[in-house]
DNA sequence: CAATTACTAACATGG
DNA sequence: TTAGTAATTG
């Protein structure tokens, strides 16, 4: 791969467009071309849309003005704000099919950034319904980590990488990062491996090399000792052969930097650049584009700040307000008009997100006013399981009056929400479709396996090799490895290499010696078999011959045979790529399956991930304080933090197109224990004439005395229409005191020194602290349990209890939760 | 070196 | 609760 300049136009070939032939595809020959006639339909069909009678041109027909204006002012900068269901991506999807209609581009020079994966497969596919096959693979256009990762690829010694460069997952980080801290002394109990890999990825969000690291950041565990921690990481990653998620941009933005040409030549190609959810970019991803769009100016990014919710990842809000400033002669679009909701869902939605501060006003409006259309739903349940159960109920019903699980979504704040609805879909024999999550690739026998395939591919890879040296057990402990990472260190050599030059020396004992230099020689003969054996069989070899299906084949623990079946599911997924390398790239991007997606599923998914679809019915279950919104956004950004909450709140309502529903529950399991929950603060920050308030579709009346309110807090606590009268629940009176203490002290505790009471923000209830003074129980009382009955406390620890039940034995619970008898 | 036991943090969110 | 780690023992 030529090292200077780097004119990779080889994607061109094969791009078979209407018009000019390929060898005037870069440069001047493809200004605007003269109309002819006859090339085929979609030209034909361009060449009126560029100029006159564009009513003739079927994809622009059904455009509003202000669509239609931003799918054709193809020059120059452009901001598309679009509210949430006005048609943002049917924008960029038709402005993409009109740069290709109007031949002002080869697919190959169209640069389409997404965020997200789901968001770029969902690009793609409808331009290819829009435009036709010939787009099927505009190489261009993917998230902002792959196409980084695909021009590393092609420019990756220019960064001190080799061309097959692996790519480093969060897991991999924290195992590299354990290291250091430990041959540095970090204090584990103070400094989490896992904290400093998000400071780490905050800095590269930010674009921050290890030297512009600020002086406070630095100066963490020791005197600039974060700094070097981070350059020594660094450093290390180009030893093995290896970036991470942060590099596929650091590093390209380094190239571009360091490398004019280089630079130049990709601002050449890329003639049009289009972004989608600007809202999200960081700064990185921001100078990033900022770098390509000086060439020719022509970028268009397309976003709305009420769905940022990506700050905790570094987004920048301010890259949209800053726009014009940028790009200086950008012209800014509205799209306002939104074709998605009712009017009830869109009014609801509004009026929730006007509580945030700091927004760019924007009005949506629907026309489609329908007088049956159904209010929001909200409505309370006992606990999780009775959450999932009915909902699980209300799908059957939607099922059997004609609507397809398509159309049907459930959204929750945390993936650990998920696995309660899957478990229940399955007993049920309900098709769902999981998105993200507790995924595939990320369960134990399927890394395990991957590592042995990287190690494979990638010899420098130490962070696989370290993971598989002792799986299954072979006698390679804790003592041998060390020798092995010792040599490795200090020479700046990976671990494979280190160990090659251990087993030839009397260093190790004869028996891990031997055992070490076998495992070499199989992974090289693995190695030697790549080009003779199909990928798809070497891989069955490596699994076999290393003894790892035998371990799971003498293993009598109940999923040992789960975990064989995904080891051939791993295989047979695997039969779809062209090599190995092809497949273990695919997997490090896209950590998840884009699979059955023909079948009729319910899709639950986050919130997160959900932004930018669209269904008939959603639903939002967990509207609790604490999980919705997460009290870790409120402890850690405390304002900003709950008014993205409240945009993720906004982004999930946004979803439905006719049904929203809303639940919480009274009760939910945190780390085993039973926590009383307090119903959402967003609950009441929706318009009570577009919300119906559901009756429980269950009775838990049984669980206590009569009239109990399984529900404390806000509108359902103080004026609840349903819950008759008394809030005798302990738990609930206990969150009311923590209310009214925390509004009174009235403080705005942005650091969270000190354990004290809850934090308040304006008078609001931020942070309701768990750590409670006193616990307001004694050893030995008796007190009662809503779900175990009776009981005595066996001990306490703060607002722990341990209590020794009469029927259920002994459980830990919150003291909240139980009452004095 | 490996198996057992005791302890403790984790349930944000994505590429 | 559970998964992961650290300490302890065979």
């Amino acid at each position: 791969m030529s090292t200077s300049g780097g004119t990779h136009d080889d994607d061109l070939d094969g791009w078979d467009l209407p018009g000019p032939g390929r060898g005037s595809a870069s440069g001047k020959a493809l200004e605007p071309a003269p109309p002819r006639p006859g090339t085929g339909s979609i030209a034909a069909r361009a060449m009126a849309a560029v100029r006159p009678a564009p009513e003739v041109v079927d994809y622009l027909s059904g455009l509003n003005p202000e669509q239609r204006d931003a799918v054709e002012s193809l020059d120059g900068p452009l901001l598309v704000l679009a509210g949430a269901g006005t048609g943002k991506t049917r924008v960029l999807t038709t402005r993409i099919a009109h740069i290709l209609a109007a031949r002002r581009a080869f697919p190959s020079q169209i640069l389409a950034v997404t965020f997200t994966n789901k968001a770029a497969r969902e690009m793609k596919d409808r331009i290819s319904s829009l435009v036709g096959e010939s787009v099927e693979g505009m190489p261009w256009l993917g998230t902002f980590h792959s196409i980084g990762l695909k021009i590393l690829r092609r420019h990756a010694e220019m960064v001190g990488l080799r061309p097959d460069f692996s790519i480093l997952d969060t897991d991999d980080q924290i195992c590299l990062i354990k290291q250091f801290f430990q041959v540095e002394g970090v204090d584990a109990k103070r400094w989490t491996p896992r904290w400093f890999a998000i400071k780490l990825d905050t800095w590269k969000n930010r674009g921050l090399l290890p030297e512009q690291v600020p002086v406070g950041d630095a100066e963490w565990f020791g005197p600039n000792k974060a700094r070097k921690i981070y350059a020594d990481y660094q450093e290390r990653l180009r030893v093995i052969n290896a970036a991470d998620f942060g590099d596929l941009l650091l590093l390209t933005i380094r190239l571009f930097r360091e490398q004019p040409e280089i630079l130049k030549s990709f601002q050449e190609r890329f003639r049009y650049m289009l972004v989608d959810e600007y809202q999200d970019t960081n700064i990185a991803q921001y100078l990033w584009l900022r770098l390509l769009a000086q060439g020719n100016k022509n970028i268009c990014c397309v976003g709305d700040d009420d769905q940022s919710i990506y700050g905790w990842r570094g987004a920048e809000v301010d890259n949209i307000l800053r726009f014009d400033h940028d790009f200086p002669g950008a012209e800014v679009i509205r799209l306002e008009r939104n074709y998605r909701s009712t009017s009830h869902i869109l009014v609801a939605a509004s009026h929730l997100i006007a509580k945030n501060e700091g927004r760019l006003s924007k009005t949506l409006f629907t026309d489609h006013d329908d007088p049956d259309a159904e209010l929001i739903s909200v409505a309370s349940v006992w606990d999780s399981e009775e959450e999932v159960r009915t909902i699980g109920e209300e799908i059957e019903d939607l099922q059997r009056h004609g609507h397809e699980l398509n159309d049907i979504a459930i959204l929750v704040r945390a993936s650990f929400q998920m696995r309660e609805f899957e478990d229940r879909f399955i007993t049920l024999g309900l098709n769902y479709r999981m998105i993200g999550g507790s995924r595939f690739y990320e369960r134990l026998e399927i890394r395990d396996a991957l590592a042995y395939f990287r190690a494979t591919l990638q010899p420098s890879d130490d962070l696989a090799f370290e993971r598989i040296v002792n799986t299954p057990m072979r006698g390679l402990g804790d003592a041998s490895l060390r020798q092995v990472r010792e040599l490795a260190r200090a020479q700046n050599i990976p671990m494979m290499q280190a160990a090659g030059m251990l087993v030839e020396t009397e260093e190790l004992r004869p028996k891990p010696r031997n055992t070490l230099k076998n495992l070499l020689m199989d992974f090289s003969r693995w190695r030697s078999q790549l080009e003779s054996q199909r990928h798809t069989d070497l891989a069955e070899i490596i699994l076999d011959e290393s003894g790892y299906t035998e371990m799971w084949r003498n293993d009598r623990s109940a999923d040992a045979s789960g975990r064989l079946e995904n080891l051939k599911e791993l295989i047979r997924s695997m039969d779809e790529f062209e090599s190995m390398a092809g497949f273990l790239e695919h997997i490090s991007l896209v950590m998840d399956r884009d699979s059955g997606d023909t079948d009729d599923a319910v899709s639950i998914m986050t919130l997160h991930s959900a932004k930018g679809l669209e269904f008939d019915t959603v639903f939002l279950p967990g509207w609790e304080e604490g999980l919705f919104p997460h009290q870790r956004a409120l402890d850690e950004s405390g304002r900003a933090g709950l008014e993205e909450e409240r945009r993720l709140a906004y982004v999930g309502i946004t979803r439905a197109k006719k049904r929203a529903r809303i639940r919480f529950t009274a009760n939910r399991r945190v780390h085993g224990m039973w926590q009383t929950s307090i119903p959402s603060r967003f609950l009441d920050e929706l318009p009570e004439e577009h919300v119906e308030v559901s009756e429980p579709s269950s009775s838990y009346g049984g669980y206590g005395t009569s009239g109990m309110g399984p529900y404390g807090g806000s509108r359902f606590d103080t004026r609840d229409p349903f819950a008759s009268g008394n809030h005798s629940t302990p738990g609930w009176q206990r969150a009311q005191r923590n209310r009214e203490s925390g509004a009174s002290s009235g403080g705005f505790g942005k650091s969270s020194r000190g354990r004290g009471g809850p934090k308040t923000i304006e008078g609001e209830l931020v942070a309701k602290s768990v750590t409670e003074t006193e616990s307001a129980y004694s050893v030995g009382e008796r007190i009662f349990h809503l779900k175990f009955g009776y009981g005595r406390v066996a001990s306490i620890d703060g607002n722990k209890l341990t209590i020794e039940f009469e029927k259920a034995g002994r459980k830990k619970v919150l003291d909240s939760f139980v009452e004095a008898v």
